[in-house]
DNA sequence: CGCGACGTTGATTTGCCTCAACGATTGTGG
DNA sequence: CCACAATCGTTGAGGCAAATCAACGTCGCG
């Protein structure tokens, strides 16, 4: 558990919490490993976790009416993942959480957080800049959605997230931005040498 | 500004505050009034307010690239609404927030709410909490936009929100599912006598 | 090596947009 | 209190962006 620095830095980067208060912090929370499309959390379940992503990537989906999968979010190093709906009532979710790639995140359950918070109250502030950034982060995925063709929104998203559309493959790409993988590879054709 | 009760009894709902605490809270707070089609903040600016809606109906917006705007969200009584990228960077903003009906809400800009949490740290667990409802009912909003077809899409909000399609025009709940006006009165034409 | 996962390409179809014109409703000033 | 304008919803014809379906190439991995 030593090798939880990320988490410890990122904390650190929002309010302060010293050396002693982060061992204590860590009782409550779990180390989780997850190679390459494994799921953390399965629609139909409680979202027992929020997950916070050491390395790797993870991704939150359903699947619709046809049985395709959609991709709502992904979560790279040093942000946090969960169905929040589920997450805070204890509800039973219809979103699936996967590794996209082999994974290291620590997981805290709802029991947990709850006594953490109460035990660490300057963490309320840091999840509320956590969800406050992921509000914002939302309000800015949908402005993306509501471009108008989809041509633009793959590239616009690629001008702003050059690096991770090379990380990810192009089928999730596809699932994330809303439409189908013959048709961005259809846009991708086109200029390019 | 003793006609604030909707906020105190809002966050009494999530925190304990008393009503000597609520009342100096009240000095880092605006009551605004706004008419109609009143826009609060308008895109090119800083997003310098958090708003609270007391009574009737914001909504965030931006104006696409042929010029036809998109509503990103709605708010209605007891919801925040921001442009959140803007207000806690306090960089410009790329959207509008707009008064849908005659409304009044409360505004905190950003100094003052920072002051305001340091002064009641329990606040930094309310807008966690506000946050974090916000943050999933945008995961929720994702999961209806992805639904397969626009027709679907309208059904299904219709189901959920009857009582906020009865309360808005046609052409702002179609800018909201992310189509034309024409096509929602083409949907709505089928099935019903 | 051989299989499965992933990306590509092309033919065909369709959901939804565009544009235009026309009622209905609201509200506003004379 | 009425006339006129603006706003909003509806309807229909035509067109296009993107989906669907199918087939094939390629790469990485067991």
């Amino acid at each position: 558990m030593n090798s939880c620095n990320e988490l410890k830095e990122h904390i650190n980067r929002f309010v302060r919490l010293n050396d002693n208060e982060f061992e204590q912090l860590l009782g409550y929370v779990k180390p989780v490993s997850a190679r390459k499309k494994q799921n953390l959390h399965e629609a139909g379940k409680v979202c027992k976790s929020n997950f916070f992503v050491r390395k790797g990537c993870l991704r939150l989906f359903f699947i619709n009416d046809k049985g395709v999968e959609q991709t709502i979010q992904f979560a790279l190093e040093n942000w946090w993942l969960s169905d929040y709906t589920s997450f805070s009532s204890q509800q039973t979710s219809l979103f699936y959480i996967q590794a996209v790639e082999k994974s290291e995140v620590v997981a805290i359950n709802f029991p947990a957080q709850e006594k953490m918070l109460q035990q660490f109250p300057q963490m309320e502030r840091y999840f509320r800049l956590i969800h406050q950034r992921a509000h914002a982060a939302s309000q800015y995925r949908l402005k993306g959605l509501f471009s108008q063709t989809r041509e633009k929104i793959y590239h616009d998203f690629c001008k702003q997230y050059p690096a991770f559309v090379q990380r990810i493959p192009q089928y999730l790409l596809a699932s994330f931005l809303g439409f189908t993988p013959e048709y961005l590879s259809e846009i991708r054709g086109k200029r390019i040498s």
